[in-house]
RNA sequence: GGUCUCGUAGUAUAACGGUUAGUACAUCGGGUUUUCAUCCCGACAACGCGGGUUCGACUCCCGCCGAGAUCACCA
């Protein structure tokens, strides 16, 4: 049978790293077995309902490489992928269940809701609404919400990664189908769409899973067969032990995006934090999780989100896009992150400082701070020359001879470039006495004057004879 | 309060009855001609507690403790 999955956010806002989770898995699943991946907007809350949203969570899904096969845009044979769209079909189904006497219209009043809740509240026993079940059922028309009729029993069920699960009568309950606006809740339109959309496996986060049993006993009631059911732990707040949520201020996506961390990296991370394939590979391609990737090794328990693991895999991927693919296939991601002053520098230039920076960068947005000495001259800054940690012990006018005599030596050269200048700077060495530490410290913050920089003669080269000598000139007049 | 789930170093995890309990991040120390990183080497650091079962338990069973989830006309 085709392994058919889903991806079914609501429109309600942007997709965090707590919930990525719920559509990386699923994708994996569908890519791993040749088949579908849905994507569903489940638009049935009016109030929650943000303008714009559905397009943002496309936007992240399409960044993160995860193409949907049936859904908004591309289409398919069992639309409409809204469910706003889905009316009739959920009103149909949930006939059935009136004329099999296994639905009710409900009209008993929120206020009167509250009121019996308080009652069991105080008397501390479990709020059922089954045991309030009012006793002259008006027809059910708009305006009255509809209520399943539960029958009380055990449940046993089989949960992909939490095993097998036992639950008693008493968590089962009338819950409600339609709500007085027409609308479906939840409970009852994804059971209806999950079923009318072939959906085989089911992947959601462990907050479904005491609601599960009500989910059976409408499956039951409906006549149809529930997918594989595969529970996904809860991602943890970094301080906290509690379910990560925007409260815990879980960032989007898209900030991480924006903060320069590479979709290989997000990828990566989240589909590694609670699930590993038993060996100790921690960097993944998307196509060695697809080929990877089983349910019966995601994790039970949830899984703390640490941002500083994040960073680190993010190096690792920037450095092995540029190991693997080359300065243009990592130059490409950086657009949007060079500074301010680079905007007239060339694709070249900029990718010349990008091939002797990357291997310093966490995030590509590391480059604003880090390149900036590359594309203007930097304010000359004294102190930061004579108060150096291996400059202190060096007198100025030391200093000032020392860079001089640099100066000359380096004008000297034939041809400026990077093997050429790692010799003179050799040379260099050798004629003045001084340690490395002194005399490349001095000219390293002389032509940067920045907390650090690539290898000295890799800088000196990308900055070309002129502005390297520039600025030497203008430090050592400065001093 | 009811129900369900979870519990290996600070964090993410490996182990599926027998190992000096492995790996990675973080931290600390060292190395690679300056800095910051990379890279390499090293160190620190864990089986929640108590009972069983067993020749032998991180692993199986029970109890306890701790943590979380859920009990909406939200998803």
């Amino acid at each position: 049978m085709e392994t058919i999955t889903r991806f079914a956010p609501s429109p309600t806002g942007y997709i965090h790293i707590g919930n990525v989770r719920s559509a990386i898995y699923p994708y994996l699943l569908a890519r791993q077995n040749k088949g579908k991946l849905i994507l569903r907007i489940e638009d049935t809350d009016r109030a929650r309902y943000v303008e714009g949203a559905t397009e943002l969570i496309m936007d992240t899904l399409e960044w993160l490489g995860i193409n949907w096969n049936e859904g908004p845009i591309v289409g398919g044979p069992n639309g409409p992928y809204f469910q706003s769209e889905r009316k009739d079909i959920y009103h149909a189904w949930a006939r059935k269940l009136i004329e099999s006497g296994r639905a009710y219209a409900d009209p008993t009043s929120p206020e009167k809701l509250d009121e019996y809740r308080k009652e069991c509240t105080a008397k501390k026993v479990p709020f059922l609404y089954r045991n309030y079940r009012p006793e002259n059922l008006p027809e059910w028309k708009p305006g009255i919400p509809l209520r399943f009729k539960t029958e009380p029993k055990e449940y046993n069920w089989h949960d992909e990664v939490m095993g097998d699960m036992h639950t008693g009568p008493e968590v089962l309950d009338d819950i409600i189908l339609i709500k007085k606006d027409g609308y479906p809740t939840y409970n009852f339109a994804h059971i209806i769409d999950d079923h009318e959309m072939g959906v085989t496996h089911l992947m959601r986060g462990a907050e479904y899973l005491s609601s599960t049993p009500n989910y059976l006993a409408l499956y039951e009631a409906l006549n149809i067969d529930h997918p594989k059911i595969i529970t996904l732990p809860h991602i943890l707040a970094p301080d906290g032990r509690k379910k990560l949520g925007k409260r815990d201020g879980a960032k989007s996506v898209t900030e991480y995006r924006e903060d320069g961390i590479l979709a290989e990296t997000m990828f990566n991370y989240l589909a590694c934090l609670g699930w590993n394939d038993g060996t100790e590979q921690e960097i993944y391609t998307k196509d060695e999780l697809i080929k990877n990737f089983s349910t019966d090794r995601i994790q039970t328990s949830g899984a703390r989100y640490d941002e500083t693991k994040l960073l680190w895999m993010n190096g690792q991927w920037i450095r092995k896009i540029f190991d693997e693919q080359g300065v243009d296939a990592l130059y490409e991601r950086t657009v949007n992150f060079w500074p301010e002053n680079a905007k007239d520098a060339t694709d070249e230039y900029k990718q010349k400082v990008l091939s002797i920076i990357y291997d310093r960068l966490k995030t590509l947005s590391d480059l604003r701070e880090m390149t900036a000495y590359f594309f203007s001259d930097p304010t000359v800054d004294v102190d930061m020359l004579i108060g150096n940690k291996f400059l202190k012990k060096l007198s100025e006018s030391e200093l000032e001879s020392l860079l001089k005599t640099s100066i000359a030596k380096l004008s000297a050269l034939q041809t400026w470039d990077a093997n050429n200048l790692q010799q003179t700077l050799n040379v260099l060495l050798e004629e003045t006495g001084k340690k490395p530490a002194e005399l490349f410290s001095l000219i390293r913050i002389a032509i940067s004057f920045a907390p650090f920089s690539p290898a000295l003669h890799l800088t000196l080269d990308v900055l070309g004879r002129e502005t390297s000598l520039a600025r030497l000139n203008a430090a050592a007049s400065a001093i």
